[in-house]
RNA sequence: GCGCCCGUAGCUCAGUCGGAUAGAGCAUCAGCCUUCUAAGCUGAGGGUCGUUGGUUCGAUUCCAACCGGGCGCACCA
């Protein structure tokens, strides 16, 4: 196409200096052929010619037209519509058979290095489902940039200092004296939940010996220490049995004891980024577009969040990395401008950390909303969730919807084994093709690779659209990569799955076994004629048909394994 | 009050860089299993793309205002 506008304009007979955007998209009707570009339209305005002359230009100089198209068009104001030859189609099979699981891989990050930073919960209770929404996302978006060339590491940080965890030691150490029939008064926003009492049993049972007698503080103090440690267990089992591996863990203590925090809130001074008022040290991010400073050390000299915040994404810089992405529930999105403003601190465009924003979930049961209450320490745990429906279930639901809009996640739905369940639907069109081979090795019917294929009988409309599917997934990994919503690959392979179910009840791809069955059913030599009307099956035709399979399949594969999900051989 | 996000079919939502007659699933209704997995398929009805202006040959898409909803505006995390 642009070859085709850099021959007009050396004709003369095109004069604009630098062209627009040369898109081609994927009609939405058939009848306008496989591409569509609006090209000559918006060349309209600068050529100040009619759109219609302008496509006419292109079409006439169009390399290679005969070889690629069997059909081009100009349609009404000035759309250009083109059908490609099938054979050009066809060679898509041969691409994925060649690529395997490589296929629609790209380099487009160019070994850029990536951290994306997910879940990052305290380690104060066990996660909730708030929290698989961000599991999956993260993963998702961690594995799909790494499909399309970039260096990605994927981190949790844990919140392991400051005021949430000495409340947790407290609950512990509340609970832990009342097992021994101490009562100590509860702190007043401490953690109510049951898992705080299983916690100080365990502290009882292992460490209670050699605590009886000791301090309260330092009872407390170990009461922490163990509940950290229990708890972070706890999540690294939860994280484990979703599918989720993280490529490294960060601590945030380790920053505040190492005097990361305060080596960094010096150097920041120095640079006059820090300022004191009011017996406060100030980060002076309204320099960087935040709308006011923000405090980084309190009157009563702990940091604040912000400031062991800054140590962190000051270390994640220092490891090289060319691009930070931090997932966050979607209620912390005032803070971006302040940690934008951190980068900037630093040197670096404000774009060079990336936050995406992960939305609320709503559970329902049966179209009716689960309630939850995170302050009586009733909420429904993300390991609820998981043994209910299964890791596979909860991450689909989780990347159906864009991560920064509300999700209903229907815990029956996700359970259901039907056409209802988007994840079974997905899943089921991979199991299918999966059971031809079965079908096909049983009854001893060769399944040769597309490369050994004669693919140019594959000119069925449902089959062209089959291929014409697969042939887009490369651009739906790098859209969904590049722009961190996975939920584009969810939709983009229920509608595949959707194809291939059409395709398999409407076509056949094995010969009917029943050739010979039906003659062993029919004893007075009448052979049913139901079978053989549906549609002629030549072995060639089978074969090009089981590639065409082979492709759905490993573009399925391909997909489901970008968003961490299984694909099932059977079901 | 200020800032960010959102408003598309009865419900839940897609809709990429502004393109042609706005899509999917659910729900509703009517059908399809002697066949390679019915965990599946086919068909039908259903719309003022929140409202009003603006830019444009062309707006669900971009801009402004307004209406409605969510979230955030800590020396909390």
């Amino acid at each position: 196409m642009i070859g085709a506008l850099n021959g007009a304009k050396q004709k003369g007979q095109l004069k604009t200096e630098a062209w627009p955007l040369v898109s081609l998209d994927s009609p939405k009707r058939p009848e306008w052929g496989d591409l569509a570009s609006t090209v000559a339209m918006s060349l309209a305005a600068s050529e100040q010619r009619a759109p219609h002359d302008i496509a006419q230009i292109i079409i006439d100089n169009l390399t290679q037209r005969e070889q690629l198209f069997d059909r081009v068009e100009i349609v009404r104001p000035g759309f250009l519509n083109l059908t490609v030859k099938p054979a050009i189609w066809q060679e898509v099979l041969r691409e994925i058979e060649a690529e395997g699981a490589g296929y629609g891989r790209a380099d487009l990050g160019k070994h850029q290095r990536v951290l994306v930073e997910y879940v990052s919960a305290n380690p104060t209770g066990p996660l909730h489902v708030g929290h698989g929404r961000g599991a999956a996302v993260g993963q998702a978006v961690a594995n799909m940039l790494k499909a399309v060339g970039y260096d990605v590491v994927s981190e949790y940080y844990i919140n392991d200092a400051g005021r949430q965890m000495k409340l947790l030691g407290a609950s512990v150490y509340a609970r832990y004296e009342q097992l021994s029939n101490r009562p100590v008064e509860f702190p007043a926003e401490g953690y109510h939940g049951s898992y705080i009492t299983a916690v100080a049993e365990r502290v009882k049972q292992q460490i209670g010996p050699e605590l009886a007698g000791r301090p309260a503080v330092e009872v407390e103090e170990r009461c922490r220490t163990f509940a950290n440690q229990e708890l972070l267990n706890l999540i690294r089992e939860d994280l484990k049995s979703f599918g989720i591996e993280f490529e490294s863990w960060f601590s945030e203590a380790s920053l505040v004891n190492s005097g990361a925090v305060q080596r960094v809130l010096d150097e920041l001074q120095s640079q006059q980024f820090l300022f004191e008022q009011e017996g406060a040290w100030w980060f002076r991010s309204s320099a960087f577009g935040d709308e006011k400073d923000r405090v980084v050390r309190k009157q009563d000299g702990e940091y604040t969040y912000l400031a062991s915040d800054i140590a962190y994404h000051r270390d994640k810089l220092q490891r090289g990395f060319d691009l930070l992405i931090d997932v966050w529930g979607a209620d912390h999105h005032g803070y971006i401008p302040r940690m934008q403003a951190v980068v900037q601190a630093y040197g670096h465009p404000k774009d060079r950390l990336q936050v995406v924003l992960v939305q609320m979930v709503n559970l329902l049961r049966g179209g009716k909303k689960v309630e939850m209450s995170k302050r009586a320490g009733e909420f429904i745990t993300m390991r609820e969730v998981i043994d209910e429906v299964g890791a596979d279930a909860a991450k689909f639901f989780f990347l159906m919807r864009d991560s920064d809009s509300h999700l209903d996640f229907d815990l029956e739905l996700a359970k259901q084994r039907s056409s209802d369940n988007p994840v079974y639907y997905v899943q089921y069109a991979h199991a299918r093709i999966a059971s031809l081979w079965r079908v096909a090795t049983a009854r001893g019917i060769a399944c040769p690779l597309p490369s050994q294929t004669n693919l140019a009988v594959l000119t069925d409309q449902d089959e062209l659209g089959l291929i014409r599917k697969l042939s887009a997934y490369p651009s739906v990994l790098q859209g969904s990569a590049t722009a961190y919503e996975p939920h584009r690959m969810t939709y983009y392979l229920q509608q595949l799955a959707g194809l291939l179910h059409t395709f398999y009840n409407k076509h056949r791809i094995l010969p009917p076994a029943a050739d010979r069955d039906l003659l062993m059913a029919a004893p007075d030599g009448v052979v049913s004629t139901d079978e053989p009307q549906k549609e002629a099956l030549s072995p060639e035709r089978t074969a090009a048909r089981l590639a065409l399979m082979s492709g759905v399949q490993q573009v399925l594969r391909n997909g489901l394994k970008a968003l961490g999900i299984s694909a099932p051989e059977q079901m």
